[in-house]
DNA sequence: ATGGAAATGATAATCATTTTCATTTGTGGT
DNA sequence: ACCACAAATGAAAATGATTATCATTTCCAT
């Protein structure tokens, strides 16, 4: 596994919300940063390991990546425009433990997404 | 647009929860049935449209449907040895509802999946 | 300086999905 | 039956993001 370059991470602060792969290259190269398109695709997947940057799905199935805010928090997405609202999963953090009580599981984690139309759509 | 081909719809349910247009076209193939890949695109497509069938994406980025209204449950996972137990997730219902009427969402559908150590790991 | 490990990036390979377009099939009128 | 025309079909090619290779460069500790 190969570590984050850090200015992979600093354009995509720059960028502000959601970018792809694709685009943090593009941006990368209009800023005249010398980069491969590699590197950042195992810059960002580091990154999203590390759970420094979320990462979701445009419609179309592109990985878009965006700084995370630093709590455990889950995604209410627009599936037609792709807004996102990040909410608190208090009933969902005991759900998941009252589950894994249950059963006899430990050291658990859980991933939880919501998806349908904003206001807007 | 192009209607749905009902054979697909049939081999969706017969799949019985969540399957790629790939998988659902090998699924036809193997059961001797006649049709191009093309039209399982296709008629997957309608059935979205018609909001008979749902479409999330896996995490390699594959589009996959089922069928509507089907009732769906929750796993929870071991990490180690693969066990997997089916869970309800009344919780997550009423959570997933809320979330999204707090934030003006509106036909939202939701996945949540817990993972962990088993009793056994 | 030197050797090995890690990082890099150009290139090729993968693979799901979409586009083209020629062919087949269905339908309705005569 | 015959014809005209629209819809459906699917083989093949194109697209485009992501991943795998692998040779080269950069780091770093000794
Ligand atoms: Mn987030
Ligand atoms: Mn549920
Ligand atoms: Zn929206
Ligand atoms: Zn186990």
């Amino acid at each position: 596994m190969s570590r984050s370059n850090p200015r992979v991470l600093s354009t995509l602060e720059r960028a502000g919300g959601f970018a792809s792969a694709q685009e943090v290259y593009k941006l990368m190269q209009r800023e005249g940063e010398k980069i491969g398109l590699t590197t950042v695709y195992r810059s960002l997947q580091s990154l999203v390991n590390d759970k420094i940057v979320d990462v979701l799905r445009r419609d179309d199935g592109e990985a878009i990546y965006r700084l995370c805010g630093e709590n455990h928090h889950h995604h209410l997405v627009c599936k037609s425009c792709g807004e996102t609202v990040e909410i608190e999963g208090v009933a969902i953090e005991k759900w998941a433990k009252a589950m894994a009580a249950e059963h006899g599981f430990r050291d658990v984690g859980h991933t939880a997404e919501i998806f349908g139309l904003c206001s807007k759509c």
